[in-house]
DNA sequence: CCGTAAGCTGCAAAGCGTTTGCAGTATGAG
DNA sequence: CTCATACTGCAAACGCTTTGCAGCTTACGG
């Protein structure tokens, strides 16, 4: 038994829904699965060993992924997206972003209470008939390497 | 007294910092005056009263009122960048995003508790020597327009 | 094993939103 | 009213993402 996010689980769904196992989308598996953080398009083609795969290949795989939702997709700053695979089926976690330099943590576990968000739910389901189907907390700040030390000269991301 | 995102309260500031109140300037804080949402650069460009306001200069003001901390960048879904004006001092509000047509909603206050926050912050503090700064809670969804009667056709927006 | 149909890949070019260089225009201070 | 200079429109440049195409690979059946 595996979860949504792990390596047998997405390529038994590859197989399963007639896409094939090819090189470079087990490449690309690879590398998500070896970060620990999201990943943009460019950030995975970066760190595939065979640096031969084009970087169409991995946005054509990251459709790929994105339709059999064993992978998510986040906004980082500025409208820069990054991928990261699927949580295990019910589970979620949110981000540490920091706009200094862009780098997004894992959070483990979710601050907002069930009690909240059954709340939050019924509210805006009465007021404004708008059905919340996921949430995303994005905790924006400075990160270990960026905070201390009269903040880094490193520019500081455009919208 | 007014408030950051008040009209006069943006002319004052502008006058301040050497700025120029010129008239494409002028047109397009109205525009975001009158929204109630956010909006992309195409979408204020596209409001303008003088069609003949170039997309760059929208562009430019953007930029001028970001660095005024009298605008505020969203991310919509798939990487849009939209804007809006400041909230007042203190306050702040999120989000409500139709996964379907990608319309943003203001949901007035903040559903997570000082406590919450508190209790986050200290954490990811310590264990990772993060600092939040803000954070940002993104309710996605469906709205009123896309939920209901079997699914619009719009296609729903790719990342 | 081997042959084959169709899914995939690399490449190059097209798309699209955003930014920038430039020459002319308009603002606001004196 | 005058003038220095901030700002604008235009067009070209950019950077990321998508697409068309011809050839390569995978998976499946024999």
């Amino acid at each position: 038994m595996s979860s949504p996010g792990s390596r047998t689980t997405v390529i038994a769904l590859l197989a399963d829904r007639g896409y094939r196992l090819t090189a470079p989308r087990r490449q690309i598996l690879d590398v998500l699965l070896a970060s620990g953080t999201p990943l943009s398009a460019a950030g995975i083609h970066r760190r595939l060993e065979n640096r031969r795969i084009n970087l169409a290949s991995v946005y054509r795989t990251i459709w790929v992924l994105l339709g059999l939702e064993a992978l998510r997709a986040t906004d980082a700053i500025g409208g820069e997206k990054r991928f990261e695979l699927a949580d295990p089926l019910g589970a979620h976690h949110h981000h540490l972003i920091c706009q200094d330099c862009g780098r997004i943590e894992d959070l483990e576990g979710c601050p907002l209470e069930e009690r909240v968000l059954r709340a939050v739910n019924r509210r805006v389901r009465r007021s404004r008939r708008f059905r919340i189907v996921e949430h995303e907390l994005r905790l924006i700040g400075a990160c270990a390497d960026c905070d201390g030390a009269g903040r880094r000269t490193r520019a500081r991301r455009r919208p």
